[in-house]
DNA sequence: TAAGGTTACGGCGATCGTAACGATC
DNA sequence: GATCGTTACGATCGCCGTAACCTTA
């Protein structure tokens, strides 16, 4: 056993089980996978893949099994490479931040700046994705910090961290009905509804909030993203649910907001990382930093 | 970055930073080990190792915090193999139990007789040390799987399994002043008590026990052993205080055992094992075999 | 001066690349 | 027949062992 051949196994996974792209990816000809792959199938003294024919199509449960150690060796591996590099230079490198577009919009960019200024040396990959991939992304080594509110929570491989709450708003066109007077769950409902689609931005709190409501929603457009809510409130086509602060008083001055905090349960937006990832410095001061403008942001 | 430098590095933690030691355990010469070491240290572009000349004396700190990824790396790869060997036959194996004397006297001998009729190509390595090394033993990979009753809890790192429960006994020859009458702490404390050493099988709840009292016990003799106990209790020296289940009727019979439930709490017997670790199915089924055992046990 | 660590060098073996072959869609 | 995987073989590079040298208790 070396490590070459468990950083195939984790190759392998990623390429669906394919030797010749496996062998693209490590910059090797596919001759030597082949016999890489039947060396250490050898060693293991199981197949460790089901094969239809020669070809691998996939993995066996011993396979699946020793997978997982093979991911705790390339996490330990990735650690020492980050670790030694980190201690050289703590101030260069690069960080894989993921999360949602309402996040990257709304919140990441002061926090962004500051830490840009702290650290120049540093390469901010950011990548928008929706909660549920992001949390694939931390596991893949994709990114090295997810920020989101959704999910998250549950997943024991993760370090959690509360980040800051808020809560969503109604907006509509000037002139609408629902600029006067309470509001309240009926009399949202009575409106055709725009907001984010399952799975993104708190949109399970609006789902706790009807749920024990006789009103329902008449949901009619949802997406991933604020500013298509945004756009498609401005042509009429309803009333938009959005995360509070994701409404700009100045660029959005042709809308009106009304916060929704007493109709729908706040939201907790959090920063989750990998237990087992070594994040380097620069990676948990920019952690502190998010928490710093979560703490000077109050809505 | 290859595998035998990952096994160099444990290794070398194990002697003590010596590298002529490390050759020999790794069964190769010393000038491969250090040339090894050299490539290693500069592929991590800093020292992992204090030296003093070109003796190594001790690890830099970043030498310890890579210590932590080389110990995940290491036992990634037990357990591949483990898996390997388990999958192509798990009735043949090894398993390192460790374990305190009176729990091998006295506890596993009815499980372990079990376990050998299922398992007879198992080979049981039993192991007695102070609670204190046993969780030593199985974080140095020396032990699978522990049954004590102190310390245990606490370690984040162990899986800790609930054993049996029992309760501390006094002995003392016949004819002696307290096989009449009830026990209470003060009159147990006016003789000379002889019992467990400090972190040894429930030791922690005699003490306990006697924290809130006015009276104070008179240790005149603390053993690892219950039989060390016994024999002197046998010769005159005192009272001893020993786990219930210690005593034999049949073997004791020359002594008395009175019930100490009403005055020290009781004491809990764990099964623990490093979460990291794969066990075998054998070893599954030896922790069953314990449960088991310790369920048809009633004191 | 003995014991432990380093450096130099030669030889062996592991692993790669080329290439021809085999199988599968 | 194009793509993917296997087998054969020669070449290379990494790693070990021998051995001489250096350093410190």
């Amino acid at each position: 056993m070396n490590l070459s051949q468990i950083e195939l196994l984790r190759v392998l996974q990623e390429t669906n089980f394919s030797l010749s792209q496996a062998a693209e990816k490590m910059h090797i000809v596919q001759s030597a996978v082949s016999r890489q792959l039947q060396l250490f199938e050898a060693e293991v003294g199981s197949p460790l893949f089901e094969r239809r024919g020669k070809k691998l199509i996939a993995m066996t449960p011993l396979g699946l099994r020793i997978m997982q150690e093979v991911e705790a060796i390339n996490q330990a591996k990735n650690n020492i490479q980050t670790l030694a590099a980190d201690y050289l230079d703590s101030n260069h490198g690069i960080l894989h931040v993921a999360t949602t577009h309402t996040q990257a919009k709304y919140f990441l960019p002061k926090p962004i700046l500051r830490f840009r200024e702290k650290y120049p040396g540093v390469r901010i990959y950011m990548d928008e994705a929706s909660p549920e991939q992001l949390i694939n992304k931390l596991h893949t080594g994709k990114a090295d910090i997810a920020i989101c509110t959704e999910k998250v929570a549950d997943d024991t491989y993760l370090a959690v961290k509360h980040c800051y709450e808020w809560h969503h708003a109604a907006i509509f066109p000037k002139n609408h009905p629902l600029a006067e007077g309470e509001i309240s769950l009926e009399r949202l409902a009575a409106f055709p509804i725009l907001t984010y689609s399952f799975g993104f931005t708190g949109r399970s709190n609006i789902e706790t909030a009807f749920k024990d409501s006789v009103s329902e929603l008449d949901i009619i457009l949802s997406a991933a993203d604020t500013d298509v809510i945004k756009t498609y409130v401005r042509l009429g086509l309803g009333v938009g649910i959005i995360a509070g602060m994701a409404f700009d008083a100045m660029i959005d001055s042709d809308l009106i907001a009304r916060d929704l905090s007493h109709l729908i349960p706040r939201s907790k937006t959090k920063i989750a990382y990998l237990k087992n990832n070594y994040l380097p410095l620069y990676g948990q001061h920019f952690i502190d930093e998010l928490v710093l403008a979560a703490d000077e942001m109050r809505f």
